[in-house]
Parts: C-alpha cells; sequence; structure tokens
DNA sequence: CCTATGACTGGTC
DNA sequence: TGACCAGCCATAG
C-alpha cells in the first residue's frame, strides 16, 4: 500500500474538508491541545488545509480553534492583529502551560487523538 | 473560469 | 536557533 493517505475524495464524504477539519476540530478535549500536522492526519489532508480551514473560522464558531496551534508547540503568528495572544490566554486559562520561549509541552499536553 | 489569498511542515544551510 | 524554500489545496470574489 504505496499510498499512505487516500487524497481522493470519496463520494460519500461531508460536504467540504473544511467541515471535517472543524469536526476532528471539535474532539480536542479542553487542557489539551493538537497540531494541525495531526489533524491533518487524521482528516487525510495536508496541514496547510488545516490551517487554511482554521483561518476562515467564525470568531463565534463552536469549533475550540484556540486548541489547534503548529507542530513546534508554539501558537502560529496571524496574519493581522493580536488574535495570537487571544489564542495563547485562553489556553492558558484551560490549563495549557507555555514555557519562557512561548511554547507548550506537546510531548505533555498534546492530544492522542480520538483514540 | 481565473486569480488571489491563507492559522503549516519538513528539509537544508 | 533562525532563515529560506518548495510542496499543497480549498474558498471567495
Amino acid at each position: 500500500m504505496p499510498r499512505r493517505r487516500e487524497r481522493k475524495r470519496e463520494a460519500v464524504e461531508p460536504a467540504s474538508i473544511h467541515e471535517r477539519i472543524h469536526a476532528v476540530a471539535r474532539l480536542v478535549p479542553r487542557g489539551r491541545v493538537s497540531t494541525y500536522g495531526q489533524i491533518a492526519r487524521i482528516v487525510g489532508c495536508t496541514p496547510r488545509m488545516v490551517g487554511y480551514a482554521m483561518a476562515s473560522l467564525p470568531g463565534d464558531s463552536d469549533v475550540p480553534w484556540q486548541r489547534v496551534i503548529n507542530s513546534q508547540g508554539r501558537v502560529s503568528p496571524r496574519g493581522a492583529g493580536d488574535g495570537g495572544l487571544v489564542q495563547r490566554k485562553i489556553l492558558e486559562r484551560e490549563g495549557i502551560r507555555f514555557d519562557a520561549r512561548g511554547r507548550v509541552d506537546l510531548e505533555q499536553v498534546g492530544w492522542e487523538g480520538p483514540e
């Protein structure tokens, strides 16, 4: 099985890739964080897609977008505004610890997946 | 239909 | 540790 990821959409898939990404993001429990790459693997798309999907989320979404960070364990810098700071703040309130470098310990608070 | 635009990742130097 | 590069794909206008 050469292909590790099926890129082709199957006929019975949910409407959009965004929808699936959002669905997976909703699975991340409070007090834990996931990464774009992790979600991408679960959904079967590229990490970039996950980032774009999150970027298009409305502010009042029910998706815990704040629990999705990059592979370095850092809050990805946004193009505009201070969204990054807000995100970090929310996470800290959920119990996530950031070190002096602004990184979280993925080994400890990283989401293991839906099981 | 075509173009611009985005919250990434892994490898290399 | 940090900077740069190439791959990658859905959405909106």
